[in-house]
DNA sequence: CCGACCCAAACTGTATACAATAGTCGGACA
DNA sequence: TGTCCGACTATTGTATACAGTTTGGGTCGG
């Protein structure tokens, strides 16, 4: 986007952006020097920023041997959904209480640019801006202790979206308008202070994801049945 | 405990235990000059573990004007309270799914050393394997998405725990009392795999830890007509 | 007496040189 | 030919000097 006079704080965000948009493969080494060279910056600020990415679960750092994209397998997929519903739920009802109005018209802003973003068909922005709707709820709920575990949900989140937002079929094209659809509907529950309808949007909306995600890893016609 | 060589880890799990045990009050500035000379270390890696720490949720960083340790105010603590059951209910379920026979027999170990401390009436242990025992169920449970909030949830339960431990009068005395036969109940639904009773017990436990602190934070005779 | 401004001291942020560790390649020996 | 050892290289970790920012106090003008 536009780049902020801080090198620094570019370099945060814009790592940031290459791990979410799947730019940078989950389980890929980090170079410093690399890096360092890359974004005219020196090894210092740089591993500032790798240590504070990592603490927000973007990367994952080995004592001697740097550190690399969190990795994204089978076993993290089952925990995502394993927990993602219940934990968005409860943000979704404590944003209910405690939000705003300005915030509540922050996040229409944000869904509005959300929408132009699928009308336009920028992957990029369509991540962005359904990440921004999502941490924005986050800082609705305003409970630090169920927002780290968000964070580290939204990570996933984006990086799952991508076969989302890069729609191979009819039925992910709808899926994708459905999703659009419950943000709207979670900002009305929002502007109603409505606890009960915000938490079951929130449970509704990750069950289209794994829906999706189930349908995608386990395409027609290879239902076998499956052990366990 | 026992001085590790790596002077920089020794640190961490020092600045850690001080946070912990309230030796490091809520709030307080961390120097980085003042610490670099007290733990005879550089301030460059001294610098990475502040980071480390507060990605943990033990400081805070405010740009340009350095560390302080985590606060801990009556909106944290109405936060924590908030979705300290849920989070550890949902833990809880997890572990019993999952645990195995090495894990429980560790965690009867810290429980017996949990016991000996309470025993002994040594407050830092009491903490410090109270800690580790809610620590590992963690572990147990085995979850990337649920752990950075139960961490979180640790460093305050660790915390609070604090006015427990140094126990003010008979009523708390016999709270953990009734603590520590819900780590033994734990124990025994892990070996059973009975994910209900270890849910049921990680909310009874929990709401025992609030009563007390209501209690603490408004004794007898206190209890006026509260608005909100 | 009060407030605005400025300067100095203290502290945090960055660059860079150097040290330590991990990974790799090749040669010696069985 | 296979394996093990050791030096070499690449990469991460640490120390330190220096730059930039915040903060507190003192001074000057109102």
């Amino acid at each position: 986007m536009n780049q902020p006079k801080n090198k620094k704080q570019h370099f945060y965000s814009d790592l940031k952006r290459r791990i979410l948009t799947l730019e940078l493969a989950p389980g890929s080494d980090m170079d410093e020097v690399a890096l360092s060279k890359e974004y005219q910056i020196s090894r210092t600020p740089l591993r500032d920023v790798l240590r504070r990415l990592a603490g927000e679960g973007y990367l994952e750092i080995r004592d001697n041997r740097g550190a690399k994209v969190s990795s994204m397998d089978q076993k993290t997929l089952r925990e995502f959904f394993q927990v993602a519903p219940m934990v968005y739920a409860a943000v979704s009802r404590l944003a209910a209480q405690n939000c705003t109005p300005q915030q509540v018209e922050e996040l229409e802003q944000i869904q509005s640019r959300f929408m132009e973003a699928l009308r336009t068909d920028n992957v990029e922005d369509k991540i962005f801006f359904n990440d921004r709707f999502h941490s924005l709820i986050g800082e609705m709920a305003d409970n630090v202790f169920l927002m780290p575990s968000l964070r580290r949900l939204l990570i996933d989140h984006a990086r799952i979206s991508e076969t989302f937002y890069r729609p191979a079929n009819k039925s992910m094209q709808k899926a994708v308008k459905t999703a659009a659809r419950h943000h709207d509907q979670m900002i009305e529950a929002f502007r109603k202070r409505d606890e009960e309808a915000a938490a079951r949007l929130a449970i509704e909306h990750w069950e289209l994801s794994r829906r999706q995600i189930e349908a995608f890893v386990m395409p027609d016609g290879l239902d076998i049945a499956l052990g366990k």
